[in-house]
DNA sequence: ATATACCAGAGTAATTTACTCTGATTTAAT
DNA sequence: ATTAAATCAGAGTAAATTACTCTGGTATAT
């Protein structure tokens, strides 16, 4: 069981954003983080549409955070990049035809839980405060 | 994020072992839950290893729970048959060379702690129970 | 005008997963 | 003792997933 890059990475860079005051650009950080530029970029575009950031374009624009560092939770984050936050068919899609019968069934639901709950309580904020 | 099939179909097995009062052979589980007998094989290898089950071979042989249901956690399942529960390089093997001034660091053990929590409080005997 | 940024989609090598196949060994019941 | 039913062990593999790159755009602030 282990988180995805996408989200380890996306984590790392928005938690970089919150450490900056103005944009930055996806080479700066690409730069500091060490993470590919082209594969921030898949990132970024996440991380846009789900409105975590906004963005600057020309010469000196970048991204910034759309909403402060304390309002950001590691979840919000996850749930964007993650496909699925803990990726069970039988949760999700009700794939499994034995489920009704199933005695396991109800221990995904409260990892599942579980994790939510944890991520949801780390902010980008409380990550910086370090 | 997910939990592997090893796990997945071990908690299966372990279950049904639960459920049942004698030994149970590996191809009666297989039938039953179906799952390969020797896919079953391999998990049940670690399981009798790690002292969660007891085996009788010869024929109306097979494996038994080694303790009461009540005793045994989903976490001590999962320990056995997932390589590592929440497997990041940078918590396990210290394998990040920034991981002193990694800021995200701190959220994989706090995720960690709480699967293991959740886990731990479930029992066989619990799961029977529904 | 142009340099510097983002956007988008196809492609891919390496790794992991979820198994199977084969054959040996052990042991309880007859 | 025989034998049938079980476990044990290790190599092999097809399919899926992951973690990217490559190429060629488009948008916009200076």
């Amino acid at each position: 069981m282990k988180i995805s890059t996408n989200s380890r990475y996306g984590l790392r860079a928005m938690t970089y954003l919150a450490s900056q005051k103005d944009y930055c650009s996806l080479t700066q950080i690409s730069k500091d983080e060490h993470i590919s530029r082209t594969y921030l970029e898949k990132i970024f575009a996440k991380l846009k549409k789900a409105e975590l950031v906004k963005v600057k374009q020309g010469p000196t624009g970048g991204y910034i955070l759309a909403k402060p560092a304390s309002k950001i939770s590691v979840l919000d984050i996850f749930t964007v990049l993650e496909k699925q936050i803990l990726g069970m068919k039988c949760i999700s899609q009700h794939k499994c035809p034995n489920i009704k019968n199933c005695l396991t069934y109800n221990v995904w639901g409260q990892v599942e839980n579980s994790i939510y709950k944890t991520l949801k309580s780390i902010t980008l904020k409380s990550l910086l405060k370090k």
